[in-house]
Formats: C-alpha cells, structure tokens, sequence
DNA sequence: GCGTGTGAACTCATTCACAGCT
DNA sequence: AGCTGTGAATGAGTTCACACGC
C-alpha cells in the first residue's frame, strides 16, 4: 500500500502520538513542533519527524505540525478515521467480560457486534446489552453480523479451534488472549497479547539486573 | 548481568520455548532439536540456537538440547524457577478483577498479595480471599507484604498518581494497563499493554493491506 | 552424518547531521 | 533563526553458512 515497508514500531508510536496530541488541553494552539511532541511522548523528535515522513510531509517549518491537521492524518494512516471495525468475543470469561465493556473499544471506532461461549450457563444471557451465543453458531452468525475482527479470549486448548471457526466466518483479523500459538491462513493478521509472556519478561529483568 | 546485551526479542521467545517444551506430550522423550522446537514455535531452527548462545551451551551435538535441562535452564534464565515474586493489583475494575483471578499469575511464581481501589463500595470487599485496601494506605501495605511488582488497571487519569505511590513504596516493577505512558525513577522496570494500541495496529493493517 | 554454536553478512531500525524552506 | 524532511552513519537484530563435536 505505502511506498515503503513501514516498521512495525512506527505504526505502535503513531498511536502514541495520536493520543498525546488528543490529550492536549489548549484547543486554540494551532501548531506544535515534533520537540515538544516527543518531550510530551518520551520519543525522540527525530524519530518522530522520521515516523511521520513515511506518511507524507504534514509539518511546516519554522512552526512545526498544525495539530488538527495532524490528528486527521495520523487517524487516516490508522485507519480510525472513518471505517468502524466489527469485532465478535469469543470466551465470555473474566477476560471476554472485562473486554466487553472495555470503552476504548467503541472510541475508536470498533464496534462489539457478538459475543459467543460454549457454556449452557452463559449462552442466551446479555452482557451489556449483547447476547451470548453458543460458539456452535459461530460461522453463520459472525458471517451475518460482518465480523473483521475476533477477540479470543477462551482457554490455551479451545483457542486453535475458535481461530479456525473464526477463519471459516472470513474474519480479516483476530487479537489472541490466549497464551498459545494460532495457525491460520497468511490472509488473517494474527496479534498476540500474552500476559504470561509479559510477566516472565518482568521477572527476567528483575531476575537479572 | 551476562556478558552481552541480550535482546529484547529474545527474551520474549525463551517464553515461546518454554512454553512449547512445557506443553511436550511425550514424557519419555529426551531430547529435542532446534528444527522441532522451531516447528512447534513457529521460529526458525537458527533462532533458537542463537538466542540460547546467549546463555551457554545446552545442546548436544548429533542429539538436540535435553528436554528436561533445557526447560529447568529457561526457568532459571527468565527468573521463574524457585523464587516467588509479590504482586498488588491497583484498580478492582473489569479488567483488574478479571486479572486477581488469573491463573498464569500463580503459576508462574507470581502471587498477588494486595488489591486497593479508591471507591468506598469497593473497599473492605473481597475478590478471591483478598481484601481491597483503600488506596490510600498503598505505601504502609505495599511495604508491608513486600510487593515486587505494582499492576496499574485504573484510569488514565489516576495511572501516574498511582505509578508514583508504587515508587514510593520501593516496587520494583510496574505493569501497566492504562493507555497512557507513565513516567518512573529508572531504577523501576516499566511494561506496559495498551489494547487501544493493539486495535489502533491491527486497524492499521486492515486499512492498508 | 547430524545438529549445535557462532563469527560474518545482511537486513531492518534508530540516530545523526544538515540542507532547505519560510 | 527555527523547524521540517531526509540522506548517511550507526547500531541492533536476524539470517547465513560452516567449523566443530559426537
């Protein structure tokens, strides 16, 4: 899509900096400079000016980047400007139910369309006004409610399973939970969170230091 | 600590072997090689050997690395082996409640000692056998029980008030789930997990494949 | 012969340094 | 003069390729 490979830590900075140029209180300021976006972002401004050269030439010199301008560009780049992203829950447990009311979810345009679980207990009730369908009918309902991204959020042995429904109900991406490995076809974009991962890299600092 | 630096990178895939090799069906097997655990973690056989290089030589030639030794000198590199690290929670809401009841955290050596909110329905309450303490006496209980590690799941607007009150009681760590960045004397490790950042990525993608 | 361990080569990302614009 | 945008230099991390040990 853009000329260029962008790296993968650029885009994470992007939304760093889309959301400290949110934060900021003076809605008269017209301009900011990549100095005083990088002090308020603890990045560098040359890596900031770098980043955002990839995408275009958005600053002006002598008096830096105009901050609406900005704002738009980044979000356009981010693909959070216009589009809302559907996105279904599977494994309505602590995590999927904590996630469910998550509100960065709705501000940001991704719109929490369904949530599924395998547990009779659960299926049929409502978590914020969203009912809980049984994982059985996870294909025709998610291909209804046009899904593009699912949430797995059910346990290391049920994961695998839950990504290859999702990837029969054509889901462009999943964001995984579960502290494991998913295989899908390459067209899917996998993202992992795992906090296990980010625990042991904790204890191996403080192992270690 | 050792010799060189070791990457970051690194350090987060050590997590991925030890977890593959935890995950090994077959008792009986011995030995395993870096072509099969690549395999199994989705890394490439070279990888592995160098990120293991790093620490000392586990392998054998013509045979692999010995399942069992491999596994006990991960655990020992990553700091999860014998000594148990103190956690406290700040923040009992979705997302602090769905982690006091997270397993992976016991498993791996990670035992949390202490929850504290700053709303009065919540406090004296109790989430899985602990108290919640008023925020306010974070420092005397933090102290206290010994914390090693301060999990920050309030606000945005709280995060860096309560960053400060975990620094001064002597954490040594901080993981960190607001979406907002969260300034610390150096001497404490900081991580953090921002969901907004994971959507705001994977909307990247999606807009841009 | 087979699989580890590791310098060397390479690729990717960050930092530097400065030319160019206003 | 002040700040952007960007090649060039540096640094970090990954991949290659092969010597060595069993």
């Amino acid at each position: 899509m853009f000329k260029k490979h962008i790296p993968q830590s650029t885009v994470y900075r992007l939304s760093i900096y889309l959301r400290e140029l949110e934060r900021l209180e003076d809605r008269d300021r017209v301009y900011i400079s990549s100095r005083e976006l990088g002090n308020r972002s603890g990045i560098g401004d040359d890596q900031i000016r770098k980043d955002l050269s990839y995408f275009g030439k958005f600053g002006k010199s002598r008096f830096g980047y105009p901050i609406k301008g900005l704002k738009r560009n980044i979000r356009q780049i981010l693909g959070v400007n216009n589009k809302t992203w559907h996105v279904a829950i599977i494994g309505v447990g602590n995590l999927g139910t904590a996630l469910s009311s998550y509100k960065g979810f709705r501000e940001r345009g991704f719109l929490i369309k369904a949530l599924f679980d395998n547990d009779s207990k659960k299926i049929g009730r409502s978590v914020k006004d969203l009912k809980i369908y049984d994982v059985k009918h996870l294909i025709p309902v998610c291909k209804k409610e046009e899904i593009d991204i699912g949430v797995i959020t059910v346990s290391v042995y049920h994961a695998q399973k839950v990504a290859e429904l999702l990837a029969g109900a054509d889901v462009k991406a999943v964001l995984n939970f579960a502290p494991t490995r998913i295989n899908l076809p390459h067209r899917i974009k996998i993202r992992n969170v795992d906090l296990t991962i980010e625990l042991e890299n904790i204890s191996f600092y403080l192992a270690n230091q």
